[in-house]
DNA sequence: TTTCATCGCCGTCTCATCAA
DNA sequence: TTGATGAGACGGCGATGAAA
């Protein structure tokens, strides 16, 4: 095997490609790091895809397949990414399988004086394993609008799901598409409203990954600012390392990583940050 | 034809185990 | 106690087939 690895350009580049980010997510998060346009453009990408969801609402008539596709695909962008900005950066797995009823539920919902969503992992559907590690994280109703996002997100594009609103989920011979759109099919006999928060277009499962990376990668592209679903992590780690180094401790507990995780991943924001900083000690010095 | 679910492959990451 | 290693889980993404 040492042998192969010294002959084989493949098994070199999968070891280098073991410690550190892929290029691919370095070119995503380069622009990032350099460019504050881009750098706000990722951080309220949520406004956007609310803004193309509701072009696409804003009519009286019936929404044709293709129209509804699309409000379902920006509406579930926005809440996804209101979690991943507003909120923390989960893994995508545990994001999509967020659940707000049922006795597993693990999303609360605003209620009372509280204003905010909190999300409540369980450590057992965690990556990392130490229950020390998962906190509660609470997604506040601020300028961010995380909360108001998300509370659009339940109201406006959850219930153009067939299982995505209690009064009128079809149980048995779901009604056709063109006829699910704001409740105008309604059944109050029956009731199978999704546990899960995203759901699945086709039955009341949670969204599937490959389907969501289908309709991050399309709305994203259409907001231009093409990138995967777990490039919400690798972009808010990166932009916070180069705010400052000191900030490693904060960014691996934030994802949920260890700091030597972390500090591999980002070795190459490390070096840039490591200069900067170290030509700002510098000029500090010399002027005082 | 379009949309979606399922499957599978490869890379990435965490964790448990073991040797130094 | 620390570092190396392998197993297993998860992320990313394409292929394929079923259903509308």
């Amino acid at each position: 095997m040492v042998k192969a690895k010294k002959t084989s350009e493949f098994l070199k580049e999968g070891e280098l490609a073991d410690d550190e980010m892929s290029p691919k997510n370095i070119a995503f998060c380069r622009p990032l790091v350099d460019d504050m346009r881009k750098r706000r453009q990722f951080l309220t990408q949520h406004f956007e895809y609310r803004r193309q969801a509701e072009d696409i609402l804003a009519t009286d008539k019936m929404l044709s397949a293709s129209q509804l596709r699309q409000a379902r695909m920006f509406g579930t962008c926005a809440g996804f990414a209101a979690i991943e900005l507003c909120g923390s950066p989960l893994r995508v797995t545990n994001a999509l399988q967020l659940r707000h009823r049922g006795p597993t539920s693990n999303l609360v919902l605003p209620r009372g004086k509280a204003s905010h969503f909190l999300v409540k992992l369980d450590a057992k559907e965690m990556k990392v394993k130490d229950r020390k590690k998962v906190p509660q994280i609470k997604i506040r109703k601020n300028a961010l609008e995380g909360a108001q996002t998300l509370e659009w997100y339940r109201k406006t594009i959850r219930p153009l799901f067939p299982y995505g609103n209690e009064e009128w989920c079809p149980v048995e011979n779901p009604q056709p598409l063109a006829n699910v759109r704001f409740g105008r099919v309604q059944d109050r006999s029956r009731s199978a409203e999704s546990i899960y928060f995203f759901i699945a277009p086709q039955s009341g499962a949670h969204l599937s990954k490959s389907l969501f990376y289908e309709w991050i990668s399309e709305a994203s592209a259409a907001i231009g600012m093409p990138m995967t679903a777990h490039n919400f992590r690798h972009g808010l780690a990166s932009i916070l390392l180069k705010r400052s180094l000191a900030n490693l401790e904060k960014v691996a507990k934030f994802l949920g990583n260890t700091p030597a995780v972390v500090q591999r991943n980002y070795a190459w924001i490390n070096v840039e940050a490591v200069i900067e900083e170290t030509q700002d000690e510098i000029m500090d010095e010399a002027l005082g």
